[in-house]
RNA sequence: CGGGGUGUAGCGUAGCCCGGUUAUCGCGCCACGUUUGGGACGUGGAGGCCGCAGGUUCGAAUCCUGCCACCCCGACCA
């Protein structure tokens, strides 16, 4: 295995695909576009879902779980979700293999043909509303506020680990509301949570905003997301929270008695975060050493390492450090103690690097000495030597300190990479040498929008919520508009 | 799904054009010893159906056909 990394200035993208494998996130699989999520990494994905689930839960969520497959039918009974999703189901046809009659193996039984198919869900809409029928048939059975932590699969055609795959890991929330406003309010609630998430556990600021029409989910009256800024200037999209007006309680029929005793539709909500953030995470903060991972998802926040020449010395220094490993698990801080003697304690350095440890703690005949410590930030690689003494308040501290350090190191990288332009010309010199997101006037039309798309590769990432009104001509057609809006090119 | 490229030990590779002893080298792995404050060194050792399946040939990593996987560029998408 090569030692280093191809840098983020030589090729960001071989960059991302060599850290997510050597850090140890995930790997290829044998099944074309399917990930295999290692240990490391889904530790990180636990810890984002332990959070998220908290969130829900205190907005009063609740988990179930749907099945895996759809019949068929289901899928076409709202058309345009059936039409933004057709093209990229997994179809099961066949309930049996048998042995081929040839020796040449195992075969799909023809005769064990499924009378209606299954599509492995692309996203659960249609079976849950489909259930949510059967549960709901007053006001007081609502709002119903429901999440599934689940596996879909989307039959991409061009893959990248965590960004893209064909199957992925995510939670989708399916709510049921008796207004208009209340599923409204719902799906705004949601999109806060996100960007909370998102600002506080990994570090990463975004915006909130609106998609466009051609942008919207397949089904939504409005789809809401979060979008951030990667450090090659796209845009990803982080999470979308959308509000499904009354779409698919009339597509599957689900009514309920208002207080006035009238049968009315119910207005609905789905909204969902995958295992893409882990690509997100991984090139919000990474470096040419490895990755840099947020203190608050970190698997691993201290890790020790001890250096020593004789038995007795590292006899001497596990001692202390079990005594700093005690301390710090009392404050719920997770520590490892390196004490393989396999390895020696540059490559460990080397290694807690790569993947992405915030801090590190080198103990050694000299700190034994002088009763000390080294401790080595991961997100500014500097070094200090630290008394012994009340070492555990001093880690907290500087694990508070990172996590917000990096934070705003992200948030300056943002604020830096939204330029205002007035011209196309400008709106192409930006995208194309300063990168990030262009704030620009447009006219509204999807004609435009689709032009852009296909001369300069941006899209429109979002209208920011809480945008400033303000006249304006199109930067493309020179038409009226009132507001700017978000363009990026965009994972 | 179109265009291009690549599959040889766990990883990275030489050999392929022009078929011919025992398939090359580095890293990693195992054993022993010396080492240990930024990816240590020495000695010895193990590990391969040369991506898979057919074919041509006395003989295939090498030539031919099909398939599979991965990478890059497009179209599509979270």
């Amino acid at each position: 295995m090569s030692k280093k990394l191809t840098t983020r200035e030589i090729d960001y993208s071989k960059w991302y695909n060599e850290l997510v494998v050597k850090a140890g996130l995930a790997e290829n699989s044998g099944v074309r576009g399917c990930m295999v999520i290692k240990p490391y990494g889904y530790a990180i994905w636990e810890k984002m879902q332990a959070e998220l689930d908290r969130m829900f839960k205190e907005t009063g969520h609740e988990n179930a779980y749907f099945p895996l497959f759809i019949p068929k039918s289901y899928l076409s009974k709202e058309a345009a979700h059936v039409e933004g999703f057709a093209k990229e189901c997994a179809v099961v046809t066949h309930y049996r293999l048998k042995n081929a009659e040839d020796g040449s193996g195992i075969v799909v039984d023809p005769d064990a043909k499924l009378e209606e198919e299954l599509i492995v869900r692309p996203t659960s809409e249609t079976i849950i509303w489909d259930t949510y029928r059967k549960w709901i048939e007053s006001y007081r059975d609502l709002p119903l506020l429901i999440n599934q932590w689940a596996n879909v699969v989307r039959w991409e055609m061009r893959t990248r680990l965590f960004l893209r795959t064909a199957e992925f890991l995510w939670q989708e929330g399916h709510t049921a509301h008796a207004t208009k406003s209340e599923a409204i309010k719902e799906s705004e609630t949601i999109l806060d949570v996100y960007a909370e998430f998102a600002e506080n556990y990994m570090a990463m600021p975004v915006i909130k905003g609106l998609k466009t029409e051609s942008e919207r989910f397949a089904g939504a009256v409005e789809t809401y997301c979060i979008e951030g800024l990667m450090q090659d200037g796209k845009a990803l999209q982080a999470g979308t929270s959308h509000f499904l007006g009354q779409n698919f309680a009339k597509a599957f029929d689900v009514k309920f008695t208002s207080k006035e005793g009238k049968q009315e539709y119910v207005w609905a909500t789905s909204w969902g975060v995958s295992t893409r953030l882990m690509g997100a995470l991984v090139m919000t903060h990474s470096d040419d050493l490895g990755l840099v991972l947020p203190p608050n998802l970190a698997p691993i926040q201290v890790v020790i390492v001890p250096i020593h020449r004789t038995e007795e010395q590292l006899e001497q220094i596990s001692e202390k450090a079990e005594e700093i490993v005690k301390k710090l698990r009392k404050k719920r801080i997770s520590v490892k103690f390196d004490d393989r003697t396999a390895f020696k304690p540059g490559w460990k350095f080397a290694e807690y690097e790569l993947k992405g440890v915030p801090l590190r703690i080198a103990m050694g005949p000299r700190d034994l000495e002088n009763g000390t410590v080294e401790v080595a930030r991961r997100d500014n690689l500097e070094k200090n030597i630290v008394s012994q003494e009340k070492i555990e308040n001093y880690l907290e501290d500087t694990l508070e300190e990172i996590q917000q350090n990096l934070f705003d190191k992200a948030l300056k990288y943002r604020e830096n990479h939204i330029t205002e332009v007035n011209t196309f010309e400008e709106f192409k010199d930006v995208l194309e040498n300063t990168g990030g997101f262009v704030s620009a006037h447009w006219d509204g039309t999807i004609a435009t929008e689709e032009k852009i798309k296909e001369l300069t590769k941006a899209t429109i990432r979002c209208v920011p919520l809480n945008n400033k009104i303000e006249e304006g001509k199109c930067v493309f057609t020179g038409a009226k508009s009132t507001q700017r809006v978000l363009f990026a090119k965009a994972y």
